[in-house]
DNA sequence: CCTCTCGAATCGGGGTGAGACTA
DNA sequence: CTAGTCTCACCCCGATTCGAGAG
């Protein structure tokens, strides 16, 4: 990770930007603390923080000593526990007896029964891995020998009624429970990061639960177990005080001073323990900020090669003598190029089967001659893929080689994987990886669409066109939803208003005619006689009929569009908000109409963009 | 007819935790 | 490989808007 040239002449050391930034969040969240550290070891570095900032980031190479370490000064309070397990004592039913449980096993059987009204009731896999883990929990000699036998309506409706009395309290109820839980965490939701404030993102350990996979996950249903401070390592700065553990009588598992990372602490996953679960800073802050800023500029870096990379792409594909390595490769970098395709890890048996590009099976490509290619597959959580596309001849060809002779389940880059095409992609260009493609293709695609589709109008008109240029980007990306449960009967509705409106508008055009032959109006549908009215006023009627026609026509079709696009992925991570402010500052749009709270603060080194600026 | 009020519907944002990528 | 970071959709809850009815 080098730092890039143009950061050296930055104006501003980031951490100044950050100082203001923080000022100016803090008044949101009713800081009245100065941003300052209050160790003494920390009073130090903050001084020597902006010059050692500028000069490191003047002087110092990278490769140099240095050159790994993230920060120089940690300090942090640890992370804060979910509270322990309160036991109801609600007796489950077994063959139609109540059944005496420990609270260790109540807890894991109030974790199934409040799922009951979920869909994964009924996954055969959901049902033996919970079982499984149950049951080890109960013991093996245990009276329950079977899940089919067990009812656990009752601590069901004893869990509903609680949530019914949870909506039933009252607002200052809610509210003092919020202040107090607010009042617990402050401490935990800062960490000062060589003397500055920052907002720390997860300081919460996860609480335990039965594991939901997305898809058809093969580890669904088994008991995620609590956390405990043993499981703990914090990392912090070698002078920084230990947190204190927050639960009496325990310890962390240790303290690391480890400023070649990011991470405030971790535990591993307890589902998966060769995995890691970590507290990290929040995404406004300075060490996010820079690394987010970094990943954009290398994405713009490939807008100086991508004519060279399409070139050398173009002729390997063409190429027939070249060996298939070389061949295979160069469709799939077509295919990440054109399609922002993901890179597609190797997956093992214990993870849901997804696939991106390197993993894609013959079974998820058809050909249809003359040149178009339809991908139908499971990507990223299980999201399914389904595109139809035009796609050069040659590379129409050379996928339907790659099928020759295959499987159904087998590769269809069988010479592929992501180490390898990652390490050609970074012969093309330094630090080149698969996924700078979907970030510089989304964000190209918005900088383009907002300089030719922008045209002089209200502001309203303006922000249309910015939700249109990222509506495009999500569709390229794939970012989809759900179609929210309501979604029919909110077109129903409006489909009526339409309708109402529209009679109400014939109506008035006859009422019009009346009026200005100075009869009086018809009756209404309900019967009713109407007031007289001037022409002048049924005509403002009329403009305000149309307006609303209008209005609910454009909502609808909005709607009806954006029913399973997500637009706000594309937002937080892909498109360089550079393009966005710059486009705003031109426009004289507002940057909150496109910026909620938490982008602003996430993209606060964006914000002094020159108005100019193009990716 | 207009304005206000109140409950319901809807929206939007933060949080969450699983999933993917890469050095 | 492992460790570390980035991505991503869903969920929940509070805020906002809507719409019916009262005044």
């Amino acid at each position: 990770m080098s730092t890039k040239p143009n950061h050296l002449s930055e104006k501003k050391p980031l951490a100044s930007k950050l100082q203001q930034n923080g000022s100016s969040t803090s008044n949101t969240n009713k800081m009245k603390t100065p941003v300052v550290p209050n160790k003494k070891a920390n009073m130090k570095n903050t001084k020597q923080m902006k010059k050692s900032k500028f000069s490191k980031s003047t002087k110092v190479q990278p490769g140099s000593t240095d050159g790994q370490r993230k920060w120089t000064t940690l300090v942090h309070n640890g992370v804060i526990f979910p509270p322990p397990y309160q036991p109801h004592g609600i007796k489950i039913l077994y063959k139609g007896k109540p059944i005496d449980l420990t609270p260790e096993q109540e807890e894991v059987a109030t974790m199934y029964a409040v799922m009951k009204d979920t869909d994964y009731m009924q996954k055969p896999k959901f049902l033996e891995n919970f079982w499984n883990d149950w049951r080890r929990i109960l013991g093996r000699n245990h009276v329950i020998q079977k899940l089919d036998d067990c009812d656990f309506t009752p601590i069901y409706e004893w869990h509903q009624q609680e949530k019914e009395k949870k909506k039933q309290m009252s607002t200052e109820e809610k509210k003092a429970i919020k202040e107090q839980k607010m009042q617990q965490e402050e401490k935990y939701m800062w960490a000062i990061v060589d003397g500055v404030k920052e907002k720390v993102g997860n300081f919460r350990v996860e609480p335990p639960g039965l594991f939901r996979g997305r898809g058809e996950h093969p580890k669904m249903g088994k008991l995620k177990r609590r956390i405990r401070p043993r499981d703990i390592t914090i990392n912090i700065g070698k002078d920084a005080p230990v947190p204190e553990c927050p639960i009496a009588g325990e310890s962390w598992k240790e303290i690391k001073h480890d400023s070649t990372v990011t991470w405030l602490a971790f535990w591993n996953d307890p589902i998966n323990p060769k995995e890691f679960k970590y507290v990290f800073l929040a995404a406004s802050s300075s060490l996010k900020g820079q690394s987010d800023k970094e990943k954009y500029e290398k994405a713009r870096m490939l807008k100086d090669y991508i004519h060279n990379i399409r070139a050398a792409y173009t002729k390997d594909f063409n190429n027939k003598d070249k060996d298939p390595t070389k061949r295979q490769i160069a469709v799939a970098t077509y295919l990440i190029d054109k399609l922002a395709l993901r890179a597609g890890n190797e997956k093992d048996e214990e993870e849901a089967d997804t696939v991106g590009c390197c993993t894609l099976k013959v079974s998820n490509v058809e050909c249809i001659p003359p040149n178009m290619i339809k991908f139908d597959f499971l990507g990223k959580d299980s999201i399914r893929y389904e595109n139809t596309v035009e796609v050069e001849l040659p590379v129409f060809k050379a996928i339907g080689q790659f099928q020759a002779g295959k499987g159904e389940n087998e590769l269809l880059f069988n010479a592929l994987d992501t180490s390898k095409l990652n390490a050609h992609l970074k012969e093309l260009m330094p630090g080149l990886t698969a996924k700078v493609f979907r970030t510089y293709n989304a964000s190209i695609t918005l900088d383009q669409q907002l300089y030719e589709e922008t045209e002089e109008g209200d502001v309203a008109e303006k922000v249309v066109v910015y939700q249109k240029a990222n509506k495009q980007v999500a569709i390229i990306c794939n970012h989809q939803r759900t179609v929210s449960k309501t979604h029919d009967s909110q077109i129903l509705r409006l489909t009526e208003r339409i309708e109402t409106a529209k009679q109400e508008l014939k109506e008035l055009k006859i009422d019009l005619e009346r009026a200005k032959k100075g009869k009086p109006p018809l009756k209404g549908a309900d019967g009713k006689q109407k007031r007289n009215l001037s022409p002048e006023a049924i005509e403002k009627k009329i403009a305000s009929a149309n307006q609303k026609i209008e209005k609910y026509e454009m909502d609808m079709t909005t709607k009806e569009d954006l029913k399973t696009v997500a637009l706000g992925t594309s937002k937080i991570n892909y498109l360089d908000p550079r393009i966005t402010v710059a486009w705003c500052k031109r426009h004289e749009v507002p940057i909150e109409k496109i910026f909620n709270k938490s982008l602003l603060a996430k993209f606060a080194w964006a914000m002094d963009v020159d108005p100019e600026f193009r990716f």
